[in-house]
DNA sequence: ATGAAAGCGCTAACAA
DNA sequence: TTGTTAGCGCTTTCAT
């Protein structure tokens, strides 16, 4: 690997003329920066950008914390992200937090360590306190899909009070009366907030949320079936489900397929998300969309914003809606199609 | 950010004493390794790991490229070398291609620049004779999921021969005699790879490939569908369909189900990947499943031992083996169920 | 427009 | 065991 001071040595000029006829080309002389891109091109050399980061202290790097990138969910987020960092000379890098509390301190830590300029984190085992305390020691870090009142302007966050009543406005326009959810782990913030939502919008039907075609999941398709076979051997009749991810939607769509009870015929399903997942189940799942690549890409920006204290912080989109997502997996009641 | 050297003011050592008692505990005193520590505390001090790095000449970074992150394939094989590698210390550094070949260059280089000790590429678009150049130039790289025969020690490869010729044999056991396949790509090693263990594996029982019955698709859903429409709008008959990507078979199912057609009454269905689509698909997916955590995590540990020239290359594992996981999409010709 | 020199935060000989 | 002195590869004053 070719040093600046070997290409300094080889254009017959100082290493400040290298760094400035590379960084800097206005400054310097048509005719020394032709004898720099010479020795430059000769020796292949290419800044080594660690060091270039020390010297100058900035990094161009952001970190993430994810609790997995094996899922669709992350994985579309960081995929926004990581794109939207590249396109202005950001690295990503990308730590998981193994689902677990410590996970997510140490990799929020660790990236910091590395000199990232900012981190993106997206917690899902802290606690809001830890989780606020964290925002206050660390300035330099932005929440994403989460929303977190006293630290607004560093959230990049779904409406998901909206995302629920979204999903229960359908199912009412669509004729529904008795109406059955899923819902994520009420730990997480996502979950009691499309439920408020969820709930609100019923009841601005006059329908009231009924405690027992209410189950608590945890977003995975294996809890979702059995939630789903236990509300389908309840005494409770129902016409609509409304799970809080479209894996719990598929473990519920296989629950009815084993009771012999046909989507959307007999029950009509609605899913949140709108992962790949979604289109391809059989029936194809209406679904409650995030915009997931646009949420990681806005926090990727947001991100690069804070870091470089950015004034145009306030033009990054931090607050995205919903949007119901029409298939096959809903009847119409007053239609009965 | 506190530094080194305000430690070692405030433990009143020089900052070669910090630095060994944080580092090579066992050189320093007791007493000074307590006033050090004390120090580091009440500082809150935390070495800057890029400097470390500069310094050492070591950036215990790898770096991986993959298309994008927003699939299970690509994230399942990250998730896998991100863990592996936070397990002895490492951290990613990913980068995304674009889908391109230029991004796969770039991206490449890009994180050589950034110091990355060794880079993980899953090489999609550069033609075989330019990853072979690469890989002659960057002696710190490994391949994910891809076999070059002239580097055979830095990659890490599913053998897709065997894994096509899985399928066939699969199909075959079942009493399937007409059998027709989507492939992905040609320019994709992988393609031609599963296509011929396929066809030897067919001739092995007496069968021969039949052109008519044999569809190039892209590995996604949108094509599969095309190719099925009009494998079954052509003249010949078949009882079984091998696509080589679980999206493609989803893609496939869906064809059937327009033409009115029941899998696997109607026709058989065996597809490749064994990503979380499989299990939801309906009827759920038979398919020839590759370990994609555990190739990802060999990549990471290969990068790893590869960067520190470590002896034990040839202890990790490089070569992994498909299998199938027989679900409900292949009906058995011989008992009829 | 260019060079000399200092320094980013740390590690690693070499002495002591 | 500890301190001193050089760097690692670059940028950035400050002179010239």
């Amino acid at each position: 690997m070719a040093t600046i001071a070997q290409v300094a040595v080889k254009a017959g000029v100082s290493t400040a003329t290298v760094s400035r006829a590379l960084n800097k080309p206005e400054m310097v002389d048509a005719k020394t920066k032709a004898k720099v891109q010479e020795a430059v091109q000769s020796l292949g050399y290419r800044p080594n950008q660690v060091a270039q980061g020390l010297a100058s202290r900035s990094s161009r790097t952001i970190g993430v914390v994810v609790n997995q990138f094996g899922s669709a969910y992350y994985g579309t987020m960081i995929d926004g992200a990581e794109r939207a960092l590249r396109k202005i000379g950001y690295k990503l890098i990308a730590e998981s937090s193994g689902e677990a509390a410590e996970g997510e301190r140490s990799a929020w830590q660790s990236l910091f360590d590395r000199q990232c300029e900012a981190v993106i984190v997206h917690s899902d085992a802290l606690a809001e306190e830890e989780l606020t305390g964290f925002m206050e020691k660390h300035p330099m870090s932005v929440l994403m899909n989460r929303h977190l009142p006293d630290y607004e302007d560093r959230c990049v966050y779904l409406d998901n009070i909206r995302g629920g009543a979204l999903a229960a406005a359908h199912l009412v326009a669509k004729g529904h009366r008795k109406i059955a959810t899923i819902t994520g782990p009420f730990s997480y913030h996502e979950a009691r907030d499309r439920l408020k939502g969820f709930e609100q919008q019923l009841a601005e039907a006059g329908i009231p949320l009924d405690p027992d075609l209410t189950a608590e999941g945890n977003f995975k398709d294996d809890m979702a079936f059995e939630r789903m076979m236990a509300l389908l051997n309840g005494p409770k009749e129902f016409t609509a489900l409304f799970c809080q991810s479209d894996e719990m939607a598929a473990g519920a769509i296989e629950a009815c397929r084993q009771k012999g009870l046909r989507i959307p015929d007999d029950i009509s399903i609605i899913g949140f998300d709108d992962v790949d997942l979604a289109r391809h189940l059989s029936p194809k799942l209406t679904t409650v969309r995030q915009p997931l690549r646009e949420i990681g890409a806005a926090a990727g920006l947001l991100a690069h914003a804070v870091a470089r204290k950015s004034p145009d912080i306030e033009g990054i989109c931090r607050s995205f809606e919903a949007e119901v997502i029409e298939r096959a997996s809903v009847l119409d009641l007053n239609t009965g199609s």
